[in-house]
DNA sequence: TCTCAACTTGAGGAGGCCCTCAACTTATGG
DNA sequence: CCATAAGTTGAGGGCCTCCTCAAGTTGAGA
């Protein structure tokens, strides 16, 4: 690759990030190839679609994601462990509204390996006696689309709303806490089919998430 | 006012309900037009703002809400008042993605009276030692956007999992699972803006959301 | 029936965003 | 320095939504 285009593929991820920070994964990417000083045809070039885009930039938290998850299955105690994964998580919503986005149809991690951690952060947790048993992995994506809903709302007003949002979700996940719960977990394809039909945008604005055209 | 045109705003109104129903608020109002077999121009002399079209649309469901939130004041138990509100809003919520949109930027009631009456939900169930007292009004917005989250995600695929999300989040708010919070509610004020800010459609998308025109 | 205010209509301007592609520019190896 | 593959450019077509307004239609009272 020449060294040219892997400087203006640099300042396209830079505008990318910035953009997607504070305005959410919809902006414009005419807007983003005005801001890297570039054309929007280089970007086309670098870039073949918006998730293309969206993955590249991204990628960083997606690892912090798994490190993240790594450090807190090690975590002496369990409790500690998962509160602090799902803090980390929300922390990062709470500073991107487009990885908020993207949180919110990706459960964070996303990959395999990502989810088989977060698997046994919960079931240790649980094993401990401090997460209520009646819980499972899909009932944090209640936590991640619970806090992506205040972020958005307190993003501009007031910053760190979410934590007491967090606070309140945690402790109805205390043992402790417990009280019969009215529905089974979702299904992993029910959570899977629900995270992926958040594509096109928050609410649903009819049919304006393109597709690739072949 | 005509019977014709009485008519149209039947028809329209009838459409707006079916298309905010099913795909949010942000329909494009052609579509709603469309629907009700009425041409552009007349949707505009009816409703000369999208806000226009949206109150008339939802003015029952504010008034249901209004009736819910007396109903629950009214309840034996102020516990079971308190869920009752709790859930028959997020059931509104679960219905009606345009509602699910509406409550995120108002909180369900909106008005003075729905305000006050949903206080005095609350610290009634204070009073009664099963609400945490360290929680306030302004905290039930975290219900209401957490809610909204899961409904837009689950809407189509798992119906009912709002049911889950809101039994934990309650687990959370009974006195027993007080545990103490990091920061300190959100002032009226905030919670104003906070709603206020939503405005132009969930995420982001740019400077989408018009002014009328004066 | 006649009148006319009330109402409806729909083409079309304005403005966005997406994406492509033919013409041009430039880094790089020889 | 040259050749050329790699890369850049930006006008423009396609599509969508908003909103207006001049021209046409119609309900309802006289």
């Amino acid at each position: 690759m020449r060294k040219d285009a892997l400087h203006n593929r640099e300042r396209l991820l830079e505008a990318a990030r910035q953009l997607f920070a504070d305005r959410g994964l919809e902006v414009p990417l005419e807007e983003i190839a005005r801001r890297a000083e570039v054309s929007i045809g280089t970007l086309y070039n670098r870039f073949p679609s918006r998730d293309d885009l969206v993955e590249a930039v991204f990628a960083d938290r997606v690892a912090a994601v798994r490190e993240l998850a790594e450090r807190s299955l090690a975590a002496d105690d369990p409790w500690e462990g998962f509160v602090a994964f799902l803090t980390g998580v929300c922390e990062l919503q709470s500073v991107d509204l487009g990885y908020n986005d993207l949180a919110v149809r990706s459960m964070g991690a996303d990959t395999r390996e990502g989810d088989a951690l977060m698997r046994r952060i919960v079931a240790r947790a649980q094993e401990a006696g401090m997460l209520r048993l009646d819980v499972t992995l899909e009932d944090m994506a209640f936590v991640i689309w619970g806090v992506a809903g205040t972020v958005r709302a307190t993003f501009r007003t007031v910053p760190g709303a979410w934590r007491r949002h967090l606070a309140l979700t945690l402790d109805g996940l205390r043992a402790g806490a417990a009280h019969p719960l009215p529905v089974p977990p979702m299904t992993t394809t029910q959570t899977e089919k629900a995270l992926g039909g958040c594509d096109q945008g928050a609410s649903a604005q009819g049919t304006r998430g393109r597709q690739r055209g072949g």
